[in-house]
DNA sequence: AACCAGGTACTTTTT
DNA sequence: GTACCTGGTT
């Protein structure tokens, strides 16, 4: 009731799982008490043959039935991967195997948790409720952390720190080093740190090179030091979660025991994405024989105070040894279920070990694989050509998608050349207005269907100026989300604060704001004071309002400031938490600063705080509220709007579209330079796998783009098409001849190439220099064409982001570089390269509607027709 | 405390 | 090119 987890009692009370496990091999049959759903089905199932399991392939099947000994499923694109993850839980509660508190489940992202509870309530009948470990690592790792907190030095009501706050703690711990915290960036420290964790390694085992190389040397110690400050501070940070646990269970194997009676079945969602500290809690979650981990003290078993005395690659060296082990002691079965796929493994660059996958049959012996091939989503062409491309990397355990969908109708994947990355975005515009407007059949494709997957975000904004000047929806995933606004995070300062009075990272980010007088040197002297009696910052304030230390006027404030806070956490006990958090707002002035507050953000901000109330509703109390916003920080998403998705590659993992554009495969974009500057040929794999992820995205269409000159740090490039184009197939792509409605250029700097020898077509009008001064000019004569008023921007995930919020009609327009004075007037005769004569019916900017003598009426560019 | 000049970096992102 | 940060000035 006080809190969303220290009711939680350390196994669940309802759960008759310890007192009386069913037997593992145990078919049907009801267990006594609890596990509604699985009493349900069970009972379902001794009468009819579970229709969960009849729409299955024979493969998917496999997967699903397979519920002795490890299994791992790799699963293409497409090809059924949440539906067995989900059936295969169904089905071990359908048989009674065991309770759904006796099934560990974990996902990367709350998305994909949230999406597998919805399938399993929907398979099993109704609420997942019983599932109490199906979530992400880090919230898996925090229910357990929570249980065990006081075995890490920590209490269970530990705060979780998001990135910006580990920044300024690391800020702070750099300048108290003494050091230049221009020179060595806490930022970059951090990211040190996030490396270093998700190897799990401690500051004992960083590699020597890597301590030496950030502040003078100083690398280990400051990664000590603020270890120990988490520590003063009761905090973790996300790797914390991950490593707290595993020191814990490796240190206390009585503790490990209990969970390893507990998790009957181990279900691991994208495990290509598992990097080593998640494959370390894996393994000794999974590692269910006690003989066999004491035969082998040197493995898992940690001496230290800190989870990974073991290296990666000592613990694979000792894998084999310690395999021996379990396989003899066949009696403890593993069951853990790995479902991935090696060839849609991007994340290699924050720390995922593809490895982990590629080595699953090794660490797990006896583990039965199952490829799951079979592809309900694309057309034979584009699983032909994403497969031909997969196909130049070494790295891969090999899987090729098939299908059975053969119509002749549908199309190859188009390749396309644009001059410059604005005549990309303008002929994607086009493409995307077309596909949206009914063809001859009445059909039209909803904008919903179609997405542009870039690979990098600079992209986005080119298509973004080009859809605002169009009136085309769309809606941008992903960058910075609700929860990193400020406003949002100076709210949740004051909670955690009332929450925590501990917490002085919020403490020091609210403690002026609003403006209350209460400047560096004052919270500098706090702060120090606190460090010298080893108190929290709330407390110091407390003592040092009895005294003169500070003048008057300091004094008074922060007398309020703590009389506030101590009011308010007397209230956290009998105020309903919705209530508790409106008052702290409008008392602490929080409010009254923004309404004061005469910027164009300032009415949002209002909204957003708002928002922000609104959605505790659902949650029983402030520390529960706070706890899901750590660990969940996803915005919601308007379903309801048709509108063009654009999003970057990564992000785009997991989708589908019916349509999908791919832009920008140049040379130096995709594959990125860095990618392979830094990460070699590994670099180059990755990247081709990114492109893989991207193809297999499309349902029906697939636009591939690359220009030839594109603006790179501000200065245009003339660029090489990818080596990626090269790599598909003839037999599944086409190259787009002169397209339709938008002209033939860009043909330029693809000789090299066997699509296309031609000479480019060099128009006046297209050349970026010609482009820039047109977009320099401030013409009033032109006109604001195409922009509907109603046009809807949605971004998913951006906040208010300063410059970047051009959701103000009346500017974006005005911004539009891309509209241009007609030199032509309706009537005119003219001629194009590919229609011949005819003559103009409408003009709108650049865009000419052309009645042709031959071709019937077109749109076209301007900037492709002549005058005759 | 608000403003501007100057410097810098600039792939991808979850928790 | 541009967005963001910082440090100095007003």
């Amino acid at each position: 009731m006080m809190s969303g987890y220290d009711d939680i009692p350390f196994f669940d009370d309802d759960d008759p799982a310890l007192r009386k496990p069913p037997a593992p091999n145990q078919k049907t049959g009801s267990p006594a008490g609890g596990g509604i759903a699985a009493r349900a089905m069970a009972a379902r199932d001794q009468h009819r043959v579970p229709d969960y399991l009849s729409g299955l392939n024979p493969e998917q099947r496999e997967a699903v039935e397979t519920l002795d000994g490890p299994v791992l499923v790799l699963a293409g694109a497409g090809t059924g991967k949440t539906r067995v993850l989900t059936t295969r839980i169904a089905h071990i509660l359908a048989t009674g195997r065991a309770f759904p508190s006796q099934i560990l489940a974990v996902t990367f992202t709350n998305k994909a948790a949230r999406e597998m509870k919805e399938r399993i309530g929907l398979l099993v009948g109704g609420a997942v409720e019983g599932m109490p470990w199906l979530g992400t690592f880090h919230s898996i790792g925090v229910k357990l952390l929570r249980r065990h907190a006081e075995l890490a030095g920590l209490r269970s009501d530990f705060t979780i720190l998001d990135t910006d706050d580990v920044v300024r703690l690391i800020k702070q711990i750099i300048q108290a080093e003494g050091l230049d915290d221009k020179r060595w960036p806490a930022k970059q420290f951090a990211g040190m740190i996030d490396t270093w964790k998700n190897k799990g390694l401690d500051p004992a085992q960083i590699p020597e090179g890597d301590a030496r190389a950030f502040a003078n040397g100083k690398g280990r110690e400051l990664y000590t030091a603020y270890q120990n400050r988490l520590k003063t501070l009761n905090a973790c940070d996300f790797g914390d979660l991950l490593l707290h646990p595993i020191r814990i269970l490796r240190t206390h194997p009585d503790i490990l025991r209990e969970y390893h009676q507990k998790f009957r079945y181990i279900l691991v969602d994208e495990y290509q994405d598992t990097n080593t500290a998640q494959y370390m809690w894996l393994r000794l979650l999974a590692q269910r024989s006690p003989s066999a981990r004491a035969a082998n003290g040197d493995g898992e078993q940690a001496s230290g105070s800190w989870p990974g005395d073991v290296s990666p690659a000592s613990a694979q060296a000792s894998a084999g040894r310690r395999d021996a082990a379990v396989s003899a002691s066949q009696k403890q079965q593993i069951n853990i279920c790995c479902v991935g796929d090696d060839d849609q493994s991007i994340y290699g660059w924050r720390g995922a070990e593809v490895d982990n996958i590629l080595r699953f049959e090794k660490d797990f012996p006896g583990a039965k694989v199952i490829k799951l091939e079979r592809n309900y989503r694309s057309t034979a062409h584009i699983l032909g050509a994403a497969g031909h491309l997969i196909a130049h990397n070494e790295d891969r355990l090999g899987k090729t998608l098939f299908t059975d969908r053969h119509d002749p109708e549908d199309g190859k994947v188009v390749v396309h050349a644009a001059w410059d990355s604005e005549e990309e975005a303008r002929a994607i515009g086009e493409a995307i207005e077309s596909l949206q407007r009914p063809d001859r059949n009445g059909k039209r494709h909803n904008l919903n269907d179609m997405a542009i997957l870039v690979r990098a975000s600079f992209q986005m904004r080119e298509f973004e100026d080009r859809f605002v000047t169009l009136g085309l929806n769309y809606r941008v995933i992903g960058g910075p989300r609700f929860y990193e606004r400020l406003e949002i995070r100076d709210a949740m300062a004051y909670f955690r604060l009332v929450c925590q009075p501990a917490d002085d990272l919020a403490f020091e980010r609210i403690v002026n704001t609003p403006k209350r007088g209460l400047g560096d040197t004052t919270v500098r002297n706090l702060h120090d004071y606190a460090r010298a009696r080893e108190i929290p910052m709330l407390a110091a304030a407390g003592d040092i309002i009895e005294t003169d230390e500070l003048k008057p006027k300091a004094r008074k404030a922060l007398f309020d400031v703590v009389a506030d806070f101590k009011r308010w956490s007397t209230l956290l006990e009998t105020l309903p938490h919705t209530e508790l958090a409106e008052q702290i707002l409008d008392e602490s002035g929080y409010t009254a600063m923004w309404q004061n507050d005469k910027s164009a953000e300032a009415p949002g901000r209002l909204e957003n705080l708002k928002e922000l109330i609104r959605s505790m509703e659902q949650f029983e109390s402030l520390r529960g509220f706070l706890e899901h916003v750590s660990l969940v920080m996803d915005a919601e998403q308007n379903e309801d709007l048709d509108a063009v998705s654009i999003m970057t590659l990564h992000s785009a993992k997991g989708l589908e579209f019916q349509t999908v554009f791919l832009p920008g495969w140049e040379e130096g974009l995709f594959p990125h330079q860095r990618a392979l500057d830094e990460g070699g040929r590994a670099g180059l794999e990755e990247e081709r796998r990114l492109a893989y992820v991207g193809i297999t995205r499309a349902k029906r269409n697939c636009h591939i783009w690359f220009v030839s000159n594109r603006r790179i740090h501000g200065l245009w490039q003339s660029t090489i098409p990818s080596r990626f184009l090269d790599e598909l197939p003839e037999a599944h792509v086409e190259v787009a001849e002169t397209e339709q409605s938008y002209g033939g250029y860009g043909r330029g700097g693809y000789g090299q190439s066997r699509f296309d020898k031609q000479e480019p077509f060099q128009n006046a009008y297209s050349t970026p220099g010609w482009r820039r001064a047109q977009a320099n000019r401030t013409d009033a004569t032109r006109d604001n064409w195409g922009n509907r008023s109603g046009h809807a921007i949605e971004r998913i995930g951006y906040g208010e982001s300063g410059p970047r919020a051009r959701t103000i009609e009346g500017e974006l327009v005005a911004k539009s570089t891309t509209t241009e004075p007609s030199r032509f007037s309706v009537g005119d005769r003219v001629f194009h390269l590919k229609f011949g004569n005819g003559n103009i019916a409408a003009i709108e900017g650049n865009k000419l509607t052309i009645d042709f003598d031959r071709a019937g009426q077109k749109r076209v560019l301007d900037g492709f027709v002549q005058p005759v």
